[in-house]
RNA sequence: CGCGGAGUGGAGCAGUCCGGUAGCUCGUCGGGCUCAUAACCCGAAGGUCGUAGGUUCAAAUCCUGCCUCCGCAACCA
């Protein structure tokens, strides 16, 4: 049964240069909520995809000597490429959409076409100050010592024709909006800086079109201009779903959006822009846009041009996807700035996953194996010691999906790792191998196993959307069948069969040496 | 006065909205256990919560000024 539907998309990825950590942090960010909610019974829509037209991409692909389409091809397509890197971080998209598809070019002339049919959008010039050189207009505020910010020379004074949408028209609607609608932008702090920067100020008509380079969808009925980032990038969350073309049928279905995930640099254009172009089209807005936060290297921005990146492959290749999705979820909350570092990865998987969760796992499962073959006889104890984590346990899940609900990643996390924790503990508490040596404790023991395989059944089942395959080798090991990993089952504590086959497995996360690895990545940069 | 965010024991963070014994992880030191991945469990040391004022019986938490760092300012997640 379906508890209805649930649209969720990250931004589409400029791909001028190969994807680094930071985008990889918001995508498996959007594929875990994705994850949850499919657990959840949800008819779940995931969209990913890149945003392949512009100048920037026009001149890259010159200075390889490729055509932009071929460029923009062996980044998305070629090896080690973006579709690579989704494939290899088991990313469960639905659909990955490129702005170079045709369905949604044709799309996107439709929608251009409609908004100015409907004078939304007029046609102006643009004037101001423009550098020659580097074909760019400046606003007064972006110039250094009255020259171009880019290349140091004189500026001076340039019209071009130009498309532009009224923005300003929709100022006072998405006031309101924020106003009538306090969650449609989180965090919070995200829609203050939106207030004060650019509504409170004014907004005004947003140029559109560009006649200064070729690499865009064109203008179908004014030869010579192709439709800038706006309306071509934003559109595809509509377009992906059919929106003005034959290719897909799931407007209806999926739209509006229940959320976009975005980087806090292009919480403007999702959270200004987006709404007004979709008034314009007169279509639903989406639930929330969610801005998150970026991840910084030695307390700056990284950045393609400093070199300052990480590559998630390698990360990927040693310590395996899911310790490199948990990690990012885990340590950084999720609407602000996180400081990256490879000494902060290596400790969390240490400590989280091969110390409690990783070693939980082996221990419980050696002591099943050692004292009872691998099966638990049917006649057990129980005692009030058993209280504490059953009660834990079985009120996991409720404050886990409080925590998932508000996008609180790292919350949702920690609260399963307190139960593993709690487990640990338990262990200590009941001294199992105590037990084992009197032959009169033989039932009590198998309850003290039992709590422990129902306890890791649980988490495990929780930490699905975050570690998939990780969750599987445990239900593997602990003998869970398919009902037993449930969205359901996670709320109910006994539901594992007490005849469930427990088999031994390879150690989960292999325990890391820092101070090697840390020698050993530093030595590959 | 462009806007926003941050400043909490050695490190990284939570707590700040709704004032009332300062919490977590790592690291350090001491102890326990032996089922387990030299893992696990218990305990201890270590902070006048950037700074100067204000409000209050009471402020990390509210208000004001200042200092420092970071980001944004028409597309680098």
């Amino acid at each position: 049964m379906s508890k209805g539907t649930f649209y969720i998309t990250t931004p589409i990825y400029y791909p001028s240069d190969k994807l680094h950590i930071g985008h990889t942090y918001c995508t498996v960010a959007t594929d875990a909520m994705a994850r949850y909610k499919r657990m959840r019974g949800y008819d779940v829509m995931f969209l990913t995809g890149t945003d392949e037209h512009g100048q920037k991409i026009e001149e890259k692909a010159a200075a390889e000597g490729m055509t932009p389409k071929e460029f923009v091809d062996s980044i998305i397509e070629g090896a080690g490429g973006i579709r690579d890197l989704w494939k290899l971080m088991n990313i469960s998209n639905d659909r990955f959409i490129r702005t170079t598809d045709d369905f949604h070019e044709q799309s996107v002339q439709k929608i251009f076409k409609k908004l100015y049919d409907q004078d939304d959008i007029y046609k102006g010039s643009y004037k101001g100050l423009y550098c020659t050189p580097c074909e760019s207009f400046w606003t007064d505020s972006q110039l250094v010592d009255g020259k171009c910010p880019d290349c140091g020379r004189e500026v001076k004074y340039a019209e071009e024709e130009a498309y532009f949408f009224r923005l300003s028209k929709y100022e006072k609607k998405i006031l309101d909006l924020y106003e009538n609608q306090p969650d449609f932008l989180e965090p919070v702090s995200r829609k203050n800086e939106m207030v004060n920067n650019f509504l409170k100020p004014g907004l005004e008509d947003l140029c559109v079109s560009r006649t200064t380079f070729k690499w865009g969808v064109p203008v179908d009925f004014d030869p010579g201009h192709v439709v800038y980032v706006w309306v071509d990038a934003l559109s595809n969350y509509l377009t992906a779903l059919g929106y003005m073309n034959d290719k897909y049928d799931d407007v209806d279905k999926y739209w509006p959006a229940d959320v976009h995930f975005v980087g806090k640099e292009i919480v403007r254009f999702h959270a200004i822009i987006w709404p007004a172009l979709l008034m314009a089209l007169d279509m639903p807005l989406p639930k929330k846009i969610y801005g998150h936060g970026w991840l910084l290297l030695g307390g700056g921005k990284m950045s393609k041009s400093t070199g300052n990146v990480v590559d998630p492959v390698v990360l990927a290749d040693r310590y395996g996807v899911d310790a490199l999705r948990y990690f990012l979820l885990r340590e950084f909350p999720f609407g602000s700035d996180g400081s990256f570092s490879n000494e902060l990865l290596i400790t969390r998987i240490n400590t989280d996953l091969a110390n409690a969760l990783g070693n939980l796992v082996s221990r419980t499962v050696a002591m099943v194996v050692k004292y009872f073959g691998g099966t638990l006889p049917e006649e057990q104890a129980g005692d009030n010691a058993d209280e504490e984590l059953i009660a834990q346990a079985g009120a996991l899940s409720g404050i886990y999906e409080t925590q998932m609900e508000k996008y609180a990643f790292q919350n949702a996390l920690t609260e399963v790792f307190k139960v593993t924790s709690r487990a640990n503990k338990y262990i200590d508490e009941t001294t199992p191998w105590v037990l084992a040596k009197d032959e009169g404790a033989k039932n009590r023991l198998a309850r003290v196993m039992y709590n422990l395989l129902e306890t890791i059944r649980i988490c495990a089942v929780l930490l699905k959307p975050f570690m998939p395959e990780t969750s599987e080798k445990i239900f593997t090991q602990i003998g869970a069948g398919a009902d037993e990993t449930t969205w359901e089952s996670a709320g109910a504590f006994g539901r594992l069969s007490k005849a469930a086959a427990v088999t031994k497995g390879n150690v989960i996360f292999p325990r890391i040496d820092l101070e090697k690895e840390l020698q050993s990545l530093a030595a590959q940069q």
